[in-house]
DNA sequence: TGTACATCAGTGAACGCGCGTTCACTGATGTAC
DNA sequence: TGTACATCAGTGAACGCGCGTTCACTGATGTAC
């Protein structure tokens, strides 16, 4: 074998698919110190490429991190619709709304710990302008964002007539607020060594105090 | 006039009280930037000392930085207070301790708009190890720091009658949450801009659903 | 009350580091004839 | 089917920057005699 293994030497000039390799080691880089880990240098230097090489594929060290940011997004997304997958059929159509709710806040929760860097990378504020990222899709596979994941589960609490109409709007703002800054606290936050332990158990209960302050 | 303006140009040789000066500085740079802001080089700058200076009065750049997320708690606690002393006198005890509790949140919300820099300082992942801050006073001017602050708040639903006691253990890290998710989505995350105009009535709604929930 | 001296706050210069980014280049690829 | 050539992905070297930190120093202060 020509090809060995931690700098992944090539023995084409070409690379392949350098683009994906770069985008790869920087989800690498926040993973382990979340976006300000996301360095050009650092991910060519992984990739097995000259430190310039990234201008090929990237315009900047920001166009890459906005990229991380999406890809972050678009797994947050995944982890909520993976709840949502797993809500049980046949349920009437109030229970199934209630169990929306809980199954996105539980799959943000549970993406928050499984991959901290990512968390905070996905929801890192942008140092420059704050696109709604036309260009980096931040879907998951089923083709919704986390933030338009969260708003179809609180419709159907309007929907099934749990919640009346007129507290609808911005009532998703307050759901996230609530699972966001256990989230941080926990994760990111001065939380993490009182609470770290018993996180999913303070998750169910915060989403308790969600559903019945809705 | 020998002393002069911008960069504070002394006659004498020892600066007076460069400590205070240089944390003044990170104070400045925290609240402009948020934590990754706090240069030492940067804040000798400004105190118009040459670098090592700083190094008679902080170990290290993490010292300073300790130094201003300390003080910077402070404020908070401050901001707290302050809306604790405008409740009105004679409330009974469960109208009190309701109060208290929104005059917490509301407090910490109050903060997070007007100082976001140092909203984000203060409660920022500690890159190194996470101090309790033994040497650094992070308590306003009564005492308490917010943490003790929200807790106190708690305390007086339960002594009041409003929460069961076996609901207390836990409910200020609920609290807690929702307030810091709607305060980091909107100071220093996605939500700056739909939802930062409408900041304060969400924070109303924010602490309705709370104390609903709770 | 005046002088000698220890203390220690601030100086000046320098270090090594890693970063993002630019330049002129080289060499493999794939297409046109 | 074979050759000439345009394309463009990756190279090598270098830049300027600002950072945290260390070194041996200088000079004002305040105390001891």
């Amino acid at each position: 074998m020509s090809t060995s293994s931690a700098p992944p030497t090539r023995d084409t000039y070409r690379h392949g698919d350098l683009r994906r390799a770069l985008l790869e080691a920087g989800m690498a880089l926040a993973r382990e110190g979340g976006p300000a880990a996301v360095k050009l240098r650092e991910a060519t230097r992984q990739a097995g490429v000259a430190p310039n090489a990234a201008y090929r594929h990237f315009a900047s060290q920001q166009d890459l991190l906005q990229a991380v940011r999406a890809e972050s997004l678009s797994a947050v997304a995944k982890a909520m619709e993976d709840e949502l997958a797993a809500i049980p059929p046949g349920l009437s159509p109030a229970d199934h709304a209630r169990a929306s709710v809980r199954a996105v806040g539980t799959g943000y929760l549970r993406f928050a710990q499984a991959e901290p860097g990512l968390f905070r990378t996905a929801f890192a504020r942008s140092d420059k302008l704050i696109q709604a990222t036309p260009e980096w899709p931040t879907a998951g596979p089923g083709g919704r964002n986390p933030y338009e994941l969260l708003c179809d589960a609180v419709d159907q609490l309007v929907a099934a007539g749990i919640m009346p109409a007129a507290k609808r709007p911005g009532a998703e703002i307050l759901a996230w607020s609530a699972v966001h800054g256990l989230a941080m606290l926990v994760v990111d936050g001065p939380l993490a060594a009182p609470v770290g332990p018993h996180f999913q158990a303070f998750g169910q209960r915060l989403l308790d105090m969600v559903e019945k302050g809705l």
